[in-house]
DNA sequence: TTGTAAGCGTTATCAT
DNA sequence: ATGATAACGCTTACAA
């Protein structure tokens, strides 16, 4: 590997006026600029990634920690990470924690070591720990939110209310919701949210699960879906994908029997028969805003605490009034 | 943050003691050995991964490039390798390249400046790129095959020449294959092995796609698959899942009209209704063998140079033998 | 505009 | 068993 010092000599300059030419090109002759790139190149130089983060204190990578890959939640989420990291020339360091606080605690440990800051998409686990942390080292939350430290929340609570609310509008009195998954903070926001508004509402609000975000479970919870429940409202696409055909095996149709909607958009439920209501949640932006707010962070620019991204509801044909009930309310 | 230097004073012992107490305990006096850890402990040392890569050379990262997180195949995969990568007190580098080889090959020149080695997943882009690479930096391959470059390949096409024996077996002759994702390696070799095997047996095997991995695909194909069609068979189980949908509502039961079968088993497809045959990929081990592989190569350790783990059909019960054709063939 | 030289925090090579 | 000391390759004052 050629190093700083033999394109020095190559270009015959010093390392300083190497190292300047091609980290601030502006500091250095347009001839000499020149030169020491030109035996830069020549010669296949490549700067040593761990001298320069000796030196600068800069690693340039960005922890991120993710619960699973197998949610397709999160997909994303790491994919709007990655990109984002990319345009500012930093790299994604990714660890899996598998939903085990433990592991979590574990591998975060070990990525600051190695990154310069962290971004934690930790539903489980103790707030006070990730307090702790984030005065040991730069970190950003997703998808949760422990006082005031920074994250970035997509704000699926009051889509979720906007969705529900659809629901009601058309009449629906009985609704079952399918949660999950299991012992998530996002479960349990969404579960409260529903439970207050439908209550509001003077709806009945049945809850099935917590189950995983599965195609399987879908059509497994399809056959205990009460044959009171005039809506179905799944927090996640594939078990509404599931429940969609499960429901039709079962022969009930949707929406003529049972309307159906998802608190998530991730399979593009669009091109389903019938397309499916869902909510559109920003997975992509939330992961590149957290790398962004991550980056100010690193730079010293202290912003707001928590970022809110708007989730919305899109409807489509899965959802329509319930057989008998909704002329009545609606005329 | 605390630096060995400060342990060592701490301690009472030089930097080296220090050094060694911590990374070779077995060449330090018990005392010595002791104090020196209590000390980091105390003083809450970490090691700096820059200075201690500077000069061991290793950086102890492991850049994995895919081509994107969008399609499930890629989930496990990458699972697998962090898995493993944790196992030997490694990280991942994660980068996407959004099956754009330019972008590939930038990611992979930059990500090589930080890691010791690269895994990648790059179903597009071309050979000698590819050759050019391992000579510069250890390099493992997964799911492709370049010459003797070191790879990991899930033997899809064997197990898919399986699979297609078995609907073969049932009586198919009129087999409609859905293929996809476009432009990919591995895509090729399907398309290859089922045209070139169903000729062999005097079955009529009709290509629809290139298609995406998803469910609305799926959807939307299963329009098109012939009349005459008697078995489908998908590349992928989410489009399987939408072909199972998409049948159904088009009138067609599976299996009585018509059979169907997927090429990979990522949705767990044991649970629709009715169960559907597919291919057994094991991912999550291919993801941790590659990582295995870079190791191994990183460690002087040359073996051989390419892989394959076998991936095995499930018969389940949405492949039965055609309405009519059957009894003949198999009496 | 360019060069000199001092680190950055480890590990590794010698001595002792 | 332990200690000095020299790398590792880069950036960055400071000097010229």
């Amino acid at each position: 590997m050629a190093t700083l010092m033999d394109v020095a000599r190559a270009a015959g300059v010093s390392k300083a006026t190497a190292s300047r030419a091609l980290q601030r090109p502006e500091l250095v002759a347009e001839a000499t600029r020149e030169r020491v790139r030109d035996a830069a190149e020549r010669l296949g130089f490549r700067p040593n990634a761990a001298a320069r983060a000796l030196t600068t204190g800069r690693t340039g990578l960005i922890g991120l920690i993710v619960p699973t890959l197998s949610n397709p939640f999160f997909a994303p989420l790491v994919m709007g990470a990655q990109r984002a990291a990319e345009e500012t020339h930093s790299h994604l360091l990714l660890a899996v924690s598998e939903y085990d606080p433990a592991r979590e605690a574990a591998l975060a440990d070990r990525l600051s070591e190695q990154a310069d800051g962290l971004i934690m998409v930790t539903p489980v686990g103790s707030d006070t720990a990730l307090r702790e942390r984030f005065r040991a080292r730069p970190l950003v939350l997703v998808d949760r939110q422990v006082g005031r430290l920074p994250a970035v929340v997509a704000d699926t609570a009051s889509g979720l209310a906007e969705l529900l609310g659809h629901l009601l509008e058309l009449g629906h009195r009985e609704i079952a919701y399918v949660s999950g998954p299991a012992g998530s903070w996002a479960d349990r926001q969404r579960c409260a949210v529903l439970t207050e508004q439908a209550a509001a509402a003077g709806a009945r609000l049945r809850v099935r699960g917590p189950l995983p975000p599965t195609f399987d479970a879908g059509i497994a919870v399809a056959g205990s879906i009460p044959a009171q429940a005039t809506a179905v409202l799944a927090y996640n696409s594939y078990l509404a994908l599931g429940l969609l055909h499960g429901l039709g095996v079962a022969g009930r149709r949707v929406p003529e029997d049972v309307s159906l909607a998802a608190a998530d958009d991730l399979s593009t439920l669009s091109a389903t028969t019938p397309p499916v209501t869902a909510l559109d949640v920003p997975l992509e932006e939330a992961g590149a805003l957290a790398v962004t707010r991550l980056l100010d962070l690193l730079a010293g620019r202290r912003r707001t605490v928590a970022t809110h991204l708007p989730a919305r509801p899109v409807l489509r044909a899965s959802t329509a009034p319930p057989r008998g009930g909704a002329a009545g309310i609606r005329a």
